[in-house]
DNA sequence: GAAAACCGAACGTACGTCCGATCGACAAAA
DNA sequence: TTTTGTCGATCGGACGTACGTTCGGTTTTC
């Protein structure tokens, strides 16, 4: 089951697939706006096709059913985002660089993409059973990442700490995770300023807290 | 519009009163939980009637419509949340404490009323028009309280620097309304543990961070 | 002319809402 | 004390609509 192309493949025979991908790609843009504009429950069908120019029944012939439209959108576009993140990470050493790579790829992602993450944050547990599993594999390794990351610094700045890491790292996915509902890049801030000030709190947040280690707010 | 009630004006004629004010709860309740479990989209009224064990048709004698209900479902939870947190605000003086109690009111509220934050967090945009701008007005409410902390904060701490406020404060919002995402107080972590560590790492964030009047990552 | 892309029209279902009727508690009238 | 009347609470059943999906056929492409 769930077994549908997901795009991530090479293949052969590139001319007729060329157009093939080219539509689809379009189809599941418009898709992923309507959807992010009005949630996927209210994003029938039958929109969907109006905002692509495709007839209703036409829709089927790029995926089976709803639910695996929205499996698609979901999987290529956390592919791409944990590819990005990968390959701006490859190659730095220090962990606190790493991190601040990691935060600013996320958020150059979310501001390039916003309508496709908006539906990856919000839409979550509109996939049911083996869809979900599949995309979850994909959310573990970008916890994984980051976890990675907070692990690293901790270890080599702040080994005896206290601190909870699991709720250290979930506490900056709900930044980011939450950068949907407020954050537009297209009023003012840029998402590099925007993605450093948020990785700087995280860095200070976590090295700097009470833990029992050290003791630091060294303000005036 | 929208002039239901909302249950927060006192009322006489107290014993009919009580049954239909027991029954309204029960019902939302019921209702909470289960949209909470399965969205509000997915969640029929004929499953809330199940739900709650009244007939389809009864329900209509409780909210004229189903956005009515959601809104219902809201407009009490936050008005609680905002009563609740201003209420254990009442007589702090110091703005530092004044964080970690909002935090620690927020976590313990959520802790309590998982289903119903849940909900709020993650429906809001399930409300149209005039129904979301009511329940806007209790979010900005909310929202001021944080942002007044935090300006009390960086006012008397770190009244130079260049940190972005709005940024600071969305970051904490973040991680506080992604907290249904991962934090279930069953199992291990206790929302003091966890609401002081958030808390914490804020704080140490926001006056730690590289903001121009000084620099602080005092580790080794 | 085969295969891929596309479409109009329909099918069955599930939804939100409403209508008319019944039930039950309780107070005024007998 | 019984009867009657009222009104809130509750219900079965229906109405109209919108949904996801499918079928059979037409158009387009190479």
């Amino acid at each position: 089951m769930f077994d549908q192309e997901t795009g991530t493949g090479a293949r052969g025979k590139s001319d007729l697939r060329r157009s093939y991908d080219d539509r689809l790609n379009n189809i599941l843009e418009s898709a992923t706006g309507l959807i992010a504009r009005v949630g996927y429950a209210k994003a029938s069908m039958r929109l969907v096709a109006k905002e692509a120019g495709v007839s209703l029944a036409g829709l089927y012939h790029y995926f089976d059913s709803k639910e695996k439209m929205l499996f698609l959108i979901q999987f290529r576009t956390f592919s791409a985002l944990v590819l990005t993140v990968q390959e701006k990470l490859y190659g730095i050493a220090d962990p606190v660089e790493q991190l601040h790579v990691m935060v600013r790829a996320h958020v150059a992602y979310f501001a390039a993409n916003m309508a496709a993450l908006k539906v990856c944050s919000h839409e979550l547990e509109s996939l049911i059973n083996s869809a979900y599993e599949e995309t979850g594999e994909l959310r573990r390794d970008y916890y994984g990442l980051l976890r990675a990351i907070v692990d690293r610094i901790l270890d080599a700045r702040a080994p005896n700490s206290k601190l909870d890491r699991y709720v250290a790292t979930m506490s900056l996915f709900g930044t980011l995770n939450w950068l949907y509902r407020w954050y537009d890049p297209k009023r003012g801030r840029s998402p590099t300023t925007v993605s450093h000030q948020i990785a700087s709190q995280f860095l200070n947040g976590v090295l700097g807290v009470d833990n029992g280690s050290k003791q630091s707010l060294n303000t005036e």
